[in-house]
DNA sequence: GCAAAAGTGTTCCGACTACACCCATGC
DNA sequence: GCATGGGTGTAGTCGGAACACTTTTGC
């Protein structure tokens, strides 16, 4: 009886069964919009290995700890924010993407469930940041990464351009009022300067019909100023979770 | 130095990581054109937790296993197949998810990573189908699953209907040479009936450019008989990491 | 006045929709 | 002939791309 077989097998094979500790890796972007900069926050490691290196902030998964605490735990142990917006991005689990998994067929395998994060670059506080490794990059000039960050770290950019496009996620990040050329900027500042023309992203914003005119007014150095605008709590509750294209 | 107090911070917490095995769950769906049903496949457990209750086929990593050799595994022990498309899904770890995690904080975890498949129907051969409980369900019909299976059904099968949206993953599970009748059901009966008018459906696939008219005819019963279409392979590696809408 | 940024409007064009209609086969 | 499914064509419409142009500020 194949059931019975199966289960025969299985109960022999339990020895042979991998144990895991679980890691929680968080791609954390800013978007610095007064230097049209693209962050992302990495830390430099002081254990083995890739003692000296840098790497995406990470922890180990702690008991009674969901995989989704872990990564909101390792994001305030690094930063202080109000605002963010998170998600699970990929498990990278390959034997021997730690080297601490020994050729040793018997040692513990590390596993790592990453989490793609977005923040305010100017309301993000990092904490203890002196001396001792923990900086925002921009995304041009990162380092070569510890383990297999750095793959990770290119999943997570691409994840975020793609939600950035088909997704309200720039408003998770955004102040209560902001002007239609803050918007703009963080577009810009991800996607590129060819994403789109303003006009045309303006009037494409306005007619998803959540963006709410204050009418206030304001000046930032030359220009005419812009008015302030914000979210119409109401109207966005209808709309978040249809597919909507920002293009 | 607040790099020295953190290191000893994670030292002291060593004692409270959890431990974990890691499970790898499949959600396998099938498109049976013939009768136009999507079908999943499922498998009767006979061991506790969930003792008779259908769940989605799974397996725990082995040592020296990576998540993705699990994956096929677990396939290749269930069905028979020549061609399919497989990719990670999402990482469900909570605790309390499995039930085997007692309360008793020194447990282990179990941890799933579930994966998505997309299979062929008619050449999908089941393993060890006698009495003992593996089987396509039509997705209206699927029972209430152990653990959290259901819930990871339901996001493969969102996943599912996007992914043929915008990637040409049917034609991983296409036959050498088809009509376009028989690529029109297959989306058919994923995204149901009113995701499309057939002539434009028709027109829009042409248009992409991979579709070969290989002049061969078919004729399957009444109606006129339909041409059998290959992939032109050269043109479709150049566009199939690019975006394509199929709708 | 001039540069700079905000905001408005218009024209062009390609793509999708919704059909109507012809073609080839089985019965 | 007629039902059935395959295949082609077209007219209307919607929306995005590109770009010209106006408005309001700082200097």
């Amino acid at each position: 009886m194949p059931g019975r077989l199966q289960r025969k097998t299985i109960s022999q094979e339990a020895v042979d069964l991998a144990d895991f500790k679980v890691g929680v890796d968080n791609v954390i972007f800013s978007v610095d919009t007064e230097q049209n900069r693209l962050l992302v926050l990495l830390v430099m490691r002081h254990d083995c290995p890739f003692a000296g290196n840098w790497s995406l902030p990470g922890t180990l998964v702690r008991r009674g700890e969901s995989l989704e605490d872990a990564a909101y735990r390792v994001l305030s142990e690094k930063i202080r924010v109000n605002n963010l917006y998170l998600e699970q991005l990929y498990t990278f689990g390959g034997p021997q993407r730690d080297p601490r998994e020994a050729k040793d067929a018997y040692d513990i395998r590390y596993l790592s469930v990453s989490y793609f994060a977005l923040v305010r670059f100017v309301e993000a506080e990092l904490i203890a940041d002196g001396v001792s490794g923990i900086a925002w990059y921009p995304l041009s000039q990162v380092p070569s990464l510890a383990f297999d960050h750095s793959e990770i770290l290119k999943y997570g950019y691409q994840r975020l351009r793609n939600k950035l496009e088909y997704s309200p996620i720039a408003f998770d990040v955004l102040p209560e009022v902001f002007t239609l050329g803050d918007l703009y900027q963080l577009y810009v500042t991800v996607l590129g300067p060819d994403f789109s023309d303003y006009s045309n992203f303006r009037a494409r914003l306005l007619k998803l019909g959540f963006l709410q005119d204050t009418g206030v007014k304001t000046s930032r150095g030359a220009g005419r100023p812009a008015s302030l605008y914000r979210i119409d709590a109401a109207a966005f509750e209808q709309l978040k979770n249809k597919p909507m294209v920002f293009i």
